[in-house]
DNA sequence: AGGGTGCAGCGTACGCTGTACGTTGTCAAG
DNA sequence: CTTGACAACGTACAGCGTACGCTGCACCCT
């Protein structure tokens, strides 16, 4: 009885795999080594099982990578009901972006696979709050895309530059190499303001221009 | 002499690969079936060579697709300089989306390769039209960000759901098959927003919220 | 005119990928 | 004790990117 609860076991051999261990697995690994590091293989191999154990978990590997950009929207925690809605907005922009970046991989995955369960109520959460901001619909509605590709948007081309995590110096210098200062000295300007370090508060600065402006509109 | 201008060709075989009409056959190829679809197999197949033979011209697939997402940049014509430089960024945004929807592979690459030359220009010529806009120079600098993930995310946004091509509607039907009205009842209205056709105003609308705050802001 | 050189095209081969299929061993239920 | 279900596994296949070495043509220099 309490014996059923217990996964069945093999006596010579560990606990068999399942569906969650499998993707936690694949989860620790991309982020490790970002989503080009994860193969089947790869991943059976640090499991400690044959390749084709997971295929008894996981229909294919597509299904895998959906599971993982679910298991991302998870952790984004619901936005907070005491808020006035448009700063629980800001919040959840907020704690969506702190979650691409505990994940660099999660953001093209999110935009290519259909959202699964736990990305639909991530949708419905943000557009909850949205509905209840006295917006008129349409500018909600609007409202709701511009929020999302700010958020992906910016971690996308932000990660873009920095992944794999180290060697951001390494990919600025070799681009800025290609660069004559004489003939784009804009774009070298631009660069080095980055290299000055104020990208972070760029996120917050360009989200609350796309809030006031959906406020001012009504 | 006029001879040296022609290629150098065998004379029992046709005239030789060269560096660009590689690049056009992976275009090409890409636009009728996605980037997953160009493998070096089957553009040599379809140009009729032997796969080590587009080595010559190409150092490896990462360069090919590299030079790909430049060739799309080189699309999008420079800002028109006797336009008011806020109507001109906007207008360059526009012919810039315009490029993505012409190449919908386009926009992945873009944020995961080194800027290309092509692709610098692109940037020198939005970066001067921001700073003759008598913006503030840090307003400029966090606008060219904001102009850029707009153009970007919203575009990857959109044409996750819609590629290839055509099963769009298989997609939306798929996810609202998986999504109940009675759970989460905003997020299928929104869905059926989409289907009601506004989505293309959509992208100005932002645009336009977001340069107007720019403005606002100095 | 003849020899040398460089380079485009090519064939082969290696290590990697995702996964279809069939077998085996162990458990729980009848 | 038998039976059925099912997880793990080994093998195999088609496809990928590409390193390497060979071949033969077109040119340049003598």
């Amino acid at each position: 009885m309490a014996r059923r609860e217990e996964a069945r076991h093999r006596p010579g051999g560990r606990t068999p795999l399942d569906r969650a261990t499998v993707l936690a697995a694949a989860v620790a690994m991309a982020d490790a080594e970002g989503t080009a590091g994860v193969s089947m293989r790869r991943l059976a191999d640090r499991l400690g099982f044959a390749v084709m154990a997971l295929y008894n978990h996981v229909r294919s590997k597509d299904e895998l990578l959906a599971l993982m950009v679910d298991a991302v929207a998870a952790e984004v925690p619901p936005p907070d009901p005491g808020l006035p809605p448009m700063a629980a907005v800001r919040a959840h922009a907020l704690d969506t972006r702190a979650a691409f970046v505990r994940h660099p991989w999660a953001p093209p995955l999110w935009l290519e696979s259909l959202p699964g369960p736990e990305r639909v109520d991530h949708m419905e959460a943000l557009l909850a709050v949205l509905a209840r901001s006295g917006l008129d619909p349409e500018t909600a509605h609007h409202g709701f895309h511009a929020v999302n590709n700010h958020v992906i948007g910016y971690t996308l081309q932000e990660q873009a530059m920095a992944f794999p995590a180290d060697d951001l110096a390494d990919r600025v210098a070799v681009f800025l190499a290609s660069v004559s200062a004489d003939t784009h000295p804009l774009t070298v300007a631009h660069v080095h303001e980055h290299l000055g370090g104020r990208t972070e508060s760029s996120f917050e600065l360009v989200l609350d221009l796309i809030l006031d402006g959906l406020v001012r509109r009504g």
